[in-house]
DNA sequence: AGCACGCCGACT
DNA sequence: GTCGGCGTGCTC
């Protein structure tokens, strides 16, 4: 038998299957060691044949004694490295956790102590030995861990008993469980109409069911109600969530539900907690797995749903290598167990609702809250009559009014402070003017270095302007304000209320999140001041007031996506306010009053605003219309990356020459064109969607092709946030 | 990824 | 003469 193995290196040299033989039986899916060229190495066997053409050397060993990798993931990484163009080697290591690899992690074996006499005949066997008949009477049903005793009897009390062979001691394996405290919560809610409705449409469909409900429609409990049935079936479950909102309370809530067969994959979790949980789901032991981005890789068998909550979420989309979407992978598990995949949100992608409208997926709405309670109303505040008005500070009048009142009622508020990366687009503060590309529609950067106004899709230039095109004023700001300056500005109006602030520098500390939102929860500040990271999670009854400071920004930011993700913002903070019996109301200031995000997000009228968005994008042809790619070109040579990067262009303008759907090829240097001493170009294309499938190869294919030496080249796919 | 191999310049 | 720089190629 001839044994086909990847090793781990993540190289794109040697990702490929290297045969070896074996004197002894490998089940595919192993990891095992073995020799190669001057070294031994780690690999997996992916798959076995009759023979070879090669001299081979043996296999060393198996290195564990459970099969890492299932055949539904080995098929995974197959057709991620032909379709996404992701190495065998880096899939494989999304399959397990990481500190397998290496033996860095191991079973935790614990010495157990049970009592194997009866207690009355024991207490005869012990005299003049105090210490080992208070261990005797005082000794726990079912027993104890030695350490445990140990450290209350001592050590010669345990070694006593257990000579005289009145206790037992054996290994036995124990299992970190993380937030183990976390179990109870066991509330059934009886599902409404509508709650039914969406559960029956997600099992009837063997297939993607986009679930649209408003926020506060209950989406949890129909997911919980699917899972159940599930699991009736026989089958297995996986919960996908957003990384931020995988909160304790969840986790109780599915404890609670569905007891120990939960598993439970996140990056909060240490190596060894992680190891257990994934070998207990790749066991058996676990029927659901709760978890973030990289559980869609949970070793499962026999899946019967896949759900992603907040399918909308921008980290359901690795932004750093390797690159995958979330969504791809679970479209895959999907057709290969045939079973129903549920897209979840209150604002669905774009992508998403483009498919459920044509057919491809199928919807279920729910539009009524289940509390019945009205959405907060929303006020838009123009910004620009402010600075008009002479107010050139952060908050409108409106907002300051709001807040008194909010205080003088003994409630809580809430300030979202938009801010997406390094904005550094130009902005009219007298009428709200941002210059965008002629071409592109997309919002321009300014690069101080050359002092132009840059696309960041197009590379188009422009030049610097001095004063608004529009209303002539010179008042152009590229404003961007952080938290702290937010603090202290209420502070100076409000000197004596507390407030807190959440964003990412203040959270450096793994669950000081949680601590700063707790904190908030529990009355000990009025005021929470943030940006993204308080728009999901926790539920405060107590917040009756949201704002949202310049609420336009993220409106700038140089991404075809930056309207949607604008309105799921809004729409998403919005709902923060008012959950309870108390009524909310929502403030949001900026500077752009009249631009279709605010109007259909005043109005919570998610179908207008796809509506308006999806016509835009079909006559700029961006996503769901076209699929973007850009390849990067990168090296600490210029010269060598730069003619890299025009080899790319010339073979992928040949590509569009044929016509076959490449439509649109643009080079230029990357929007910050160096980074660590490596100077970076980049090509972007326009693919049209039916000729996704053909073209795709070609472009990772040309792009591998320039992949040597001092370059270095890869691939991104609708691309977000590029630098 | 590593590391051996091999082909040129600078030097004890 | 030879030590060592790094470009090139190979690993079942």
């Amino acid at each position: 038998m001839i044994y086909q193995v990847i090793v781990d290196i993540s190289n794109s040299e040697v990702d490929r299957v290297f045969d070896y033989s074996c004197p002894f039986d490998v089940e595919e899916g192993s990891r095992v060691e073995v020799p190669f060229g001057h070294r031994f190495l780690e690999g997996v066997v992916i798959g076995t044949k009759q023979s070879t053409d090669v001299k081979t050397k043996d296999i060393i060993r198996k290195l564990d004694d459970f099969r890492a990798v299932n055949a539904e993931m080995i098929a995974l990484c197959k057709y991620m490295k032909a379709f996404a163009n992701i190495r065998f080697c880096d899939s494989l290591r999304l399959c397990m956790p990481s500190k397998l690899r290496g033996g860095k992690v191991k079973i935790l074996v614990r010495n157990y102590v049970t009592l194997e006499a009866d207690k009355e005949i024991a207490r005869s066997f012990v005299k003049n030995a105090p210490k080992q008949l208070k261990l005797l009477e005082e000794f726990p049903k079912g027993g104890e861990y030695e350490s445990v005793l140990i450290g209350t009897y001592g050590q010669s009390a345990v070694k006593g008993l257990i000579d005289k062979g009145i206790l037992h001691r054996e290994n036995v394996q124990v299992r970190r469980k993380p937030l183990k405290e976390l179990d109870g919560d066991t509330k059934k809610v009886v599902l409404n109409d509508e709650q039914q409705n969406a559960v029956k449409t997600i099992l009837e469909n063997e297939g993607t069911t986009v679930l649209y409900g408003v926020t506060g429609s209950g989406k949890t409990e129909v997911y919980m109600a699917v899972i159940q049935k599930v699991l009736e079936e026989g089958k297995t479950a996986i919960m996908l969530v957003p990384e931020i909102s995988l909160t304790p309370q969840m986790l109780g809530v599915f404890r609670g539900r569905f007891g120990d067969n939960v598993g439970l994959l996140h990056s909060g979790m240490s190596d060894g907690e992680r190891f257990d949980e994934w070998l207990k789901i790749l066991r058996g032991d676990a029927k659901v797995v709760l978890g973030a981005r990289s559980a869609v890789f949970a070793p499962l068998e026999n899946v019967g749903v896949i759900i992603i909550d907040e399918e909308h979420d921008t980290s359901y989309v690795s932004d750093s290598n390797p690159r995958y979407h979330t969504h791809d992978i679970a479209e895959f598990r999907r057709r290969y167990n045939s079973c129903r995949l549920v897209l979840g949100s209150a604002t669905p992608s774009l992508d998403t609702y483009y498919k459920a409208q044509k057919g491809e997926f199928k919807l279920v709405k729910m539009m009524t809250r289940a509390n019945r309670r009205a959405m907060p109303i929303m006020e838009i505040v123009d910004m620009r009559k402010e600075v008009r008005q002479g107010n050139t500070g952060m908050f409108g009048k409106r907002l300051l009014a709001e807040l008194d009142r909010t205080l003088k009622n003994g409630n809580q508020a809430m300030i979202y402070i938009n801010r997406r990366g390094f904005a550094s687009f130009l902005r009219c503060k007298n009428c709200g003017y941002v210059p965008k590309c002629t071409d592109c529609e997309v919002s321009l950067t300014y690069h101080k270095d050359e002092n132009v106004l840059k696309c960041h899709y197009c590379g188009k230039k422009f030049y610097m302007l001095d004063a608004c095109p529009e209303c002539g004023s010179d008042k152009l700001s590229f404003g961007h304000i952080g938290t702290e300056t937010v603090m202290e500005e209420i502070y100076k109006i409000f000197p004596q209320v507390k407030v807190l602030r959440l964003d990412n520098d203040t959270t450096t500390a793994k669950d000081s999140t949680a601590q700063i939102l707790s904190a908030f929860a529990k009355g000990e500040a009025q005021i929470l001041v943030g940006t993204q990271m308080i728009v999901k999670g926790h539920d405060f009854g107590n917040v009756t007031l949201v704002g949202v400071l310049d609420a336009d920004l993220s409106l700038y930011y140089s991404d075809y996506r930056s309207n949607e993700t604008t309105f799921q913002q809004i729409t998403q903070v919005a709902g923060r306010a008012g959950r309870n019996d108390k009524e909310g109301s929502v403030i949001i200031q900026t500077y752009n009053p009249a631009h279709y995000v605010f109007r259909f997000a005043r109005q919570y009228d998610y179908e207008g605003f796809f509506e308006k968005e999806n016509n835009i994008r079909e006559t700029t042809v961006f996503p769901p219309f076209s699929k973007i790619m850009r390849v990067l070109v990168k090296s600490e040579k210029e010269e060598k990356a730069l003619v890299a990067a025009r080899e790319c262009y010339a073979a992928l303008r040949k590509i569009k020459e044929e016509n076959v759907g490449l439509f649109r090829v643009q080079a230029m240097q990357a929007p910050v064109k160096r980074i660590s001493n490596e100077f970076r170009f980049q090509v972007v294309i326009w693919i049209r969607t039916d000729a996704e499938k053909a073209v795709t190869p070609r472009v990772y294919e040309t792009a591998e092709k320039l992949n040597k030496k001092p370059v270095v080249t890869f691939v991104e796919v609708n691309p977000v946030n590029m630098r």
